[in-house]
RNA sequence: GGGUCUGUGGUCUAGGGGUUUAUGACGUCGCCCUUACAAGGCGAAGAUCGAGGGUUCAAUUCCCUCCGGACCCA
């Protein structure tokens, strides 16, 4: 074999690695090529990325989702766009907060909050840089010089004054609502922000009674909210109950401050199979009670205060936390003989996502985003986004079918962007920073061009400085936003809003939101609201939205199951003679898995090829070795084969005289070029990457390279300029896929990156393309394979090795054609 | 408990009423060092398309029920 020039032996991880440093060692190099530039005139496609939360460790099925809208971004620089793939670090809310105070022993409000914040933003600045050198790792091609975090004051500037600018059109509400409460945590939450455990509680049926001394049992699990019950309810169908609807029935508990008596009415809510049928509704025990309170115009009890106490209403109970209230009054009534019988049951407890505190429901004065009313036009405006894959568009339809009640957007909380707002003396008047200004008015007054509304009708009475002497002492806001209200302004923010109109004109809608599925709910819905509300616009053109990663046997990955799987592992795994072993705990033992050779390029093509987007997929180390690293081996050395060969001088110029056999292969290539070109604008990676392996690892070197080995010993440079040509291409069409690999062969080889190319590779026949000549060539592809596959077993069949001489078999008409070809490529007599 | 999605050889996947004796890959088994590649080649075995009903001349495909998984909700 001449000497390739391809010089390594073979696909390597520790090779890959070497690649990638380099790749990333010229810092210009690298913003040349892969970053933003608005102005090059081509079609900008910005891609709104999930800023992922430094936690510690990032999620393997996280980053396996995270290199596939790597593979977007630069399938769409191939394509020609101009793509802005920015990085984003979401690094605000209460989950660093927690962090903190586990590692310090120490509850949050223990703090001097400049302290605390302090605290925050080192501890979670590690965890950021990990994060980094991950995405480097895994290949991401963002624009890493306009790193943006969503704790920094240009991203806060921006929700601050996204905030005033909803304020002042009426969209964002102050108002004395009932509100999910964590009490532990200190503060409230919005609805997404719920989940449910399971939980033991009893079911205590207790005796009340009507006026006339009529026993009546009804059934809670709650009976420290009685001293806050405002109506008791009877189904209106239950003929048992209907004697009592409409008299009045004595509290069973004594209180203070209120009237002891509540009427009896009806209620559709009610489930009379539930208890004794009878429902006491308080303010508030759930989402039902809260309702009902709306429906029947009754006025709210405040039975829990912000500690998680009971309130003066409970009497002597007052101070007690809920659930020594409980306990108190269920001894209480038991020694009153009002308790007729008490039941364990098993009930779904609401608690909060991020403490698994139970919650409770309390009016609070908070601030709102307004969402009822918005839902129609939002289903319009959702019409015209293209969801990838189009199913996935019902998880957020579905989550939209459920919203009741607008959204909550203050919190409690201290590692947040700050509510921008200073109230008056009177409180009649608010503050609000003009745009462009991050503010903190739990410790600064209100930078200077601060404007003054009437707090009532939003009304802009005039500048700080003009009002001065009408406002008194100023009261600085202490409460803080929801993190979703920063991370729906993602969109707005990387595409310019309010920093770079002139490129958020040419960019908005944002081109693309690819993300998970299970943030549907939040991520996406909240920030395709904020665009709605703001701008009137769908927010996006396109929305891909994939599955999760889940262990081998298609579990959740979690700590408590013992079953994850770290991604840097995978990603190093074969680097420095380093190889992967993973203990993860099966369904029924813990099962060792282990893998010689992975690195990004392999990760990276698994995940394109063997999971549909939308797909919850399984992640077995051993399988993607197993399946994919061959195939860069292959592909490899198709390429290092090449490499043994000259280049042509012109290898975009067809030459005019091509064997059969070279035109056949051009138009098998172009094929499989055309079907790749519309995945990539379709954003479809599986079927692109498919193509382009089973073409790769499959016709070109089985069969077309078998058949044109001699001509290219022999020095034909038809034949070269063809392989080279394919190889060329090919390695542009793939580079979104691995980076890398692509990237260190086409530059060995031809001197320029495929990485570079910034135009689908063209049909190397232009506007000589004959679709009639190509078609007549590809439907003799079948014949070809299976000829030469018959000769192959023949010869080994009869012990004839595939280099030695062959007689009696003869080529079928359909393939004439090639007989000169055939004949010399499996020495036929 | 409800909604949405999902279930194809050991594993992963294609297909989506008849052209299917179900695609491809990995793995398994047998044979072969063949001048880029044993990280290769040739060949073989392996699936009642989750289970049960229904619609139909015809179901892996459509419908229903159930079971398993995921996501969401009460």
């Amino acid at each position: 074999m001449p000497s390739p020039r391809l010089t390594e032996k073979r696909w390597s991880v520790d090779l890959e690695k070497k690649i990638q440093t380099e790749h990333s060692a010229d810092a210009d190099e690298y913003s040349q090529r892969y970053g933003f530039n608005p102005d090059s005139g081509k079609e900008i496609f910005v891609i709104d990325t999930p800023p992922p939360y430094p936690s510690g460790t990032w999620h393997i099925g996280a980053v396996a989702q995270y290199s596939m809208i790597d593979v977007i971004a630069r399938s769409q620089r191939l394509l020609g766009k101009e793509v802005y793939f920015p990085w984003g670090v979401d690094r605000n809310g209460i989950n660093i907060e927690f962090t903190v105070e586990k590692n310090t022993k120490r509850k949050m409000k223990t703090y001097e909050r400049a302290e605390f914040l302090k605290l925050c933003e080192e501890t979670i600045e590690e965890f950021t840089q990990a994060m980094r050198n991950t995405a480097r790792r895994v290949g991401l091609s963002c624009d890493f010089d306009r790193e943006y975090l969503t704790d920094a004051p240009d991203y806060r500037s921006v929700t601050q004054s996204i905030f005033v600018e909803l304020f002042k059109n009426g969209t964002i509400v102050e108002d004395l609502r009932p509100n999910i409460y964590d009490p532990v945590e200190g503060t409230t939450i919005a609805d997404a922000e719920v989940e449910r455990l399971p939980r033991k509680t009893k079911l205590v049926d207790v005796i009340w009674q009507l006026e006339d001394g009529t026993d009546v049992v009804i059934s809670t699990t709650r009976p420290e909210l009685i001293c806050a019950c405002g109506v008791v309810v009877v189904h209106p169908d239950d003929s048992r109950y209907s004697h009592l609807v409409g008299q009045k029935i004595k509290l069973p508990v004594p209180v203070s401050g209120r009237e002891e008596f509540v009427e009896i009415k009806t209620h559709a809510s009610v489930k009379s199979e539930f208890g004794s049928g009878v429902l006491m509704v308080c303010s508030f025990g759930d989402q039902n009670d809260v309702a009902v309170f709306r429906e029947l115009g009754l006025t709210p009890f405040q039975a829990i205060n912000l500690d998680g106490c009971m309130t003066e209403i409970a009497e002597q109970w007052a101070g007690l936390s809920v659930i020594e209230a409980r306990n108190a009054i269920i001894e209480y009534l038991d020694n009153n003989g009002q308790i007729a019988k008490i039941e364990e049951r098993d009930q779904e407890v609401p608690v909060s996502e991020r403490g698994k505190n139970p919650v409770e429901i309390i009016l609070l004065k908070e601030w709102y985003v307004r969402q009822t009313h918005i839902q129609g036009r939002m289903r319009e405006l959702i019409e015209k986004i293209e969801f990838h894959p189009v199913r996935n568009r019902q998880f957020l339809l579905d989550w939209m079918d459920n919203i009741s009640i607008d959204w909550p957007i203050s919190r409690r909380r201290w590692y947040h962007t700050e509510i921008p707002i200073w109230y008056s003396q009177d409180e009649q008047h608010i503050v609000v920073p003009p745009p462009g200004n991050y503010v903190q008015p739990w410790r600064e007054s209100p930078p200077p061009g601060s404007r003054v509304l009437s707090r009532e009708t939003r009304e802009d009475l005039g500048s700080i400085e003009e009002m001065n002497d009408a406002l008194g002492t100023l009261t600085g806001e202490e409460k803080v936003f929801d993190t979703w209200m920063d991370s729906s302004n993602s969109n707005l923010f990387v595409s310019g809003y309010l920093n770079h109109p002139e490129v958020f004109e040419k960019s908005f809608p944002t081109a693309l939101r690819p993300q998970g599925k299970e943030i549907v709910r939040t991520w996406l819905y909240y920030t395709l609201l904020k665009s709605a509300l703001l701008l009137d616009k769908p927010g996006f053109q396109h929305v891909w939205i994939d599955g999760l990663g889940m262990d081998p046997w298609g579990r959740k990955m979690s700590k408590s199951l013992g079953n994850g799987i770290d991604a840097d592992s995978v990603l190093e795994c074969g680097a420095g003679g380093r190889t992967g072993s993973w203990k993860v705990k099966g369904p029924e033992k813990t099962v060792n898995l282990k893998a010689n050779k992975i690195g990004s390029e392999c990760f990276r093509l698994w995940k394109a090829c063997d999971a549909q987007v939308g797909d919850d997929f399984h992640i077995n180390p051993e399988e993607i070795e197993q399946k994919y690293f061959g195939v860069l081996t292959k592909l490899f050395n198709v390429a290092r084969f090449a490499s043994q060969f000259d280049v042509p001088d012109d290898l975009d110029t067809k030459p005019s005289e091509l064997a059969i056999e070279d035109e056949w292969i051009l138009h098998e290539f172009n094929s499989v070029m055309s079907e790749v070109e519309t995945a990539w604008s379709n954003l479809d990676i599986y079927t692109a990457t498919q193509a382009l392996k089973s073409f790769g690892t499959g016709i070109l070197p089985s069969h077309y390279l078998e058949m044109v080995k001699s001509r290219l010993y022999d020095g034909d440079n038809r034949a070269s300029w063809t392989i080279h040509r394919i190889v060329r291409d090919y390695l542009s069409a793939f580079s979104p896929v691995c980076p890398f690999f692509c990237h260190h062969i086409s530059q060995t080889i031809y001197g320029a990156s495929a990485v570079d190319v910034d135009r689908f590779p063209a049909n190397p026949y232009g506007d000589e393309f004959d679709e009639e000549r190509s078609h007549y060539l590809r439907s003799m592809t079948n014949d070809l394979q299976s000829f030469n596959g018959e000769v192959w077993s023949t010869k080994k069949e009869n012990g004839i090795s595939l280099n030695q001489p062959i007689s009696g078999i003869s080529i079928p008409e359909s393939i004439t054609e090639f007989s000169a070809i055939l004949q010399s490529m499996h020495s036929l007599e």
